[in-house]
DNA sequence: TATCGTGACATACCGACGGTATGTGAAAGG
DNA sequence: CCTTTCACATACCGTCGGTATGTCACGATA
């Protein structure tokens, strides 16, 4: 690879860090570009010559943060072979890894508002949001949830997932109350599967 | 009452009524006060004098919506006797009202962005998450729902219902996806129940 | 290796935004 | 009446996101 090549990825990769920093800890519209590029060590020419817009570079970012929750919950669940446990550890893992602060208010609070809903539903399917439609549609072949259509059922539980895990983070203490959220992720799950 | 204290309840209605359709059309951050003044009829000398700022516009505008829906959400449930299905209709209530477009955008989406997770949530307490705990507690009293800490509990079914709205409001065509919706939650709730 | 185009930035600047300080005229109080 | 108060209007500010342009090292070509 280029010098010139190689030094883009590292400026590009320093803007997408500091700004993921910033942005988990103040939120998107409290962080100016000024802010960002300062601590990138670099100016806003850069920013622009790399990224289209401050909104863009959100996306970028999000991207990211969603591409590593779609990791975890990927290995987690691929690591069992029943299909029904596939379908809780993955569930869990989700819960546990979107209990990070960072995570959350880039993946949760700031991603619908900053890219529209839409976007960040369309950004979702393609990350782990997919992944539950696909083990939800699996449990319906093979019998272990009633027959329905997946689609209400996946934001369902994929809106009480992230809401929980809102929940969790903001309630001072997520380790304390982390048992009690599984155990009701789990008779939530439970009860849904068939006799 | 005076006409200086009347005629200040209704530049105030105005603004929050000129504002709240903007925030629901384009979002808060795309709306600028220029635009809420002169779609309102007045100067930003106006706005500042009734408002401290565009945060705390936005909030009297999300406290507006969510005592509407919460409204909407306690008549429902308060018509029926029977516990259980007070729940359910509530649930079913608060499903349908937040399909609406201008609540959306407000209640659910820029809400927790703007105001941050934190202030949303106590302010959504106020108004019909309170609700959903009462109901959540008293089932469990009654031996209706296993016995276990509310808070998770109400979150993931309030979680649930929030993205299954915002999902079937983007859906294209609310109407046709309702049914279907309302169905997944009726199974999701049936299913907390104990025999 | 001399040349020259290209690309990865830096610099300088713009209009618009949220917010504030001050002015004003009509209603309220005496 | 006269004075105070208050619901606004006007004028202005610093900062923001965004853009147009300059600069200089790299890399291909002869």
């Amino acid at each position: 690879m280029n010098v010139r090549a190689r030094q883009r990825e590292v400026t590009r990769a320093t803007l997408l860090r500091e700004s993921r920093r910033l942005f988990a800890a103040r939120g998107y519209g409290a962080v100016s570009l000024s802010e960002i590029v300062a601590a990138a060590g670099v100016t806003k020419g850069a920013l622009y010559h790399l990224f289209e817009s401050k909104a863009e570079l959100f996306r970028a970012v999000l991207e990211q943060v969603q591409q590593e929750v779609a990791r975890i919950v990927a290995e987690t669940a691929d690591a069992e072979d029943d299909p029904w446990t596939r379908f809780t550890a993955g569930c869990q893992a989700f819960l546990t890894a979107s209990t990070a602060p960072d995570i959350q208010r880039i993946m949760l609070v700031d991603g619908p508002a900053v890219l529209g809903w839409n976007e960040w539903r369309a950004m979702d399917e393609a990350g782990s949001g997919s992944h539950l439609a696909d083990v939800i549609t699996e449990l319906i072949d093979q019998g272990l949830i009633p027959p329905q259509p997946v689609a209400p059922l996946t934001h369902l539980l994929s809106g009480a997932m992230n809401e929980a895990a809102l929940w969790l983070a903001a309630s001072g203490d997520p380790e304390a109350h982390l048992p009690d959220t599984r155990a009701a992720l789990a008779r939530m799950l439970d009860a849904l599967r068939l006799p």
